[in-house]
DNA sequence: CACGCTTACTCGTATAGACGAGTGGGCAAG
DNA sequence: CTTGCCCACTCGTCTATACGAGTAAGCGTG
């Protein structure tokens, strides 16, 4: 096995005020950052680096918790600890509801991922009627109970996306909308055949760290904030007609829209 | 001093197998979930927690550390441990820079800020002329100098914002684009005074974890995400005109966006 | 009254040790 | 050769202890 006194890593500085865990955190860091470790590579182990820099282990344990906190590296209990892959990014531009997107029989993520060769994956379907959340009933125009379409959006096995779309009762009860598969074109195409000429879409972003239940349905490592999207769809007349909520893995996402200058 | 034992926190289930920290970490985020907690309030301290579950400090501080990943509590040293406040959020909409909000002599950042009773501030604003990353020289289109204007903006003294932007040095040079103060309308007036009519921006929006020295311009705590917003400007001739790269606090921020369903 | 010191309480850092549990390779038995 | 066990190595959890350093309030001194 190759030393780490390679050269990989350096000394720590015991004049600096700098904590030691701290210190450490910055080499692994600048390591990676340089390329010394590549992505997906595995770090010293946690005995290698206690004795490379004569520190406890909790030392260097508290190191990694700070490049995980980074959303740097993960580690693998009982394999050791690793620079986390950046995974294949989907892009969302802003025309992706546009009509001309919505003529064919697959659904725009199914047709995107595979037009980017990832295999992707629809599953946890769950469409029922229930009560509509306060936010969600201001953003419908106070309507008390909504139908629920929860799904959960997989690329090559991995999660990357929950959304739950809300639409009010009058509108979709009886129709293809409360069907599991609501047919070609998706949700927006059965819409607007039911005479709800679509408008326009307002979408609001946040980011912010998982919560539990959300690390567990997205299966995300630590250090990896979530995109939460809350896009209102409104038709010709200006009403509401869908809110969808979506809770997005950042790291397998980037947002792109284009805006008039006007 | 109100005991523990008031009904705030509950006890430890020796059965389950979830490690102790978790389970004191459950019940600290579930009681803070209720709001028995409030926003800014101070949690029991590391001493009475070990107290009152009669584990180590050490299992307290891990359950800490998991909050404080969550984004849901702060330290602060010599006090306590305080649920996060949340601060007051910034709204932009995606018509921010539309020509008739480019009127008046101070910033949009400005005005908004104070339309809304904060107070606003601009800070280390730095013009110079550097070389071009190779990101926003082929966003630019294959420039090899650019203009880069670096300003930080705070809200009640909060940094909440880190931006730079980026002009091809034929369109910037020797203008008012140049100058720490560009004038009223910002930089895009006096672009579209030089000749080069607006025609559309592309946002491109990330969301990830900060770097330590994100952390230290944006004063950020632990558990904030940063939202990466990247805009290009384009000219009514398709040039791309200005590149600007921005860093927001997530816990400040939440974009809107208005598409059209054409 | 005002100032400065002491003191108690807070979190921050670090050590040393123990046991548990997941992983994977090697080796021995069948 | 295959199967299954063992073992070495990995990270996960937890304890106990020690000292440092920031904070705030109280108390005594000038």
């Amino acid at each position: 096995m190759p030393s780490l006194s390679s050269g990989l890593l350096g000394d720590l500085d015991p004049t600096s005020d700098r904590a030691v865990f701290r210190q450490i955190a910055d080499q692994l860091r600048e390591a990676i950052d340089r390329g010394r470790f590549k992505e997906g590579e595995k770090l010293p182990s946690e005995a290698e680096l206690v004795d490379h820099y004569g520190v406890s282990r909790m030392t260097v344990r508290n190191s990694f918790s700070v490049l995980q906190g980074e959303g740097l590296v993960h580690a693998e209990h009982g394999k050791g600890v690793f620079v986390r892959p950046r995974p294949p990014v989907r892009r969302l531009a802003s025309d992706r509801f546009a009509r001309r997107h919505r003529e064919q029989g697959k659904s725009a993520f199914t047709v995107e991922a595979e037009a980017a060769g990832s295999h992707p994956q629809v599953d946890s379907l769950e469409v029922k009627e229930e009560k509509a959340s306060q936010d969600v009933s201001a953003r419908l125009g106070s309507v008390r109970r909504v139908l629920a379409r929860r799904r959960r959006y997989l690329l090559d096995g991995r999660p990357v996306e929950f959304a739950t779309s809300y639409l009010p009762l009058d509108i979709a009860r009886g129709t293809p909308i409360a069907e599991p598969n609501p047919g070609p074109g998706g949700i927006y195409a059965r819409l607007e055949e039911l005479g709800h000429r679509l408008d326009h879409f307002e979408e609001e972003i946040r980011a912010r760290m998982p919560s539990p239940g959300e690390v567990r349905t997205l299966r995300l490592a630590s250090g990896v904030p979530v995109i939460h999207l809350i896009r209102t769809a409104y038709d010709s007349e200006g009403r509401a007609v869908e809110v969808c909520d979506t809770v997005m893995a950042a790291d397998a996402y980037v947002l792109s829209y284009q805006l008039p200058a006007t």
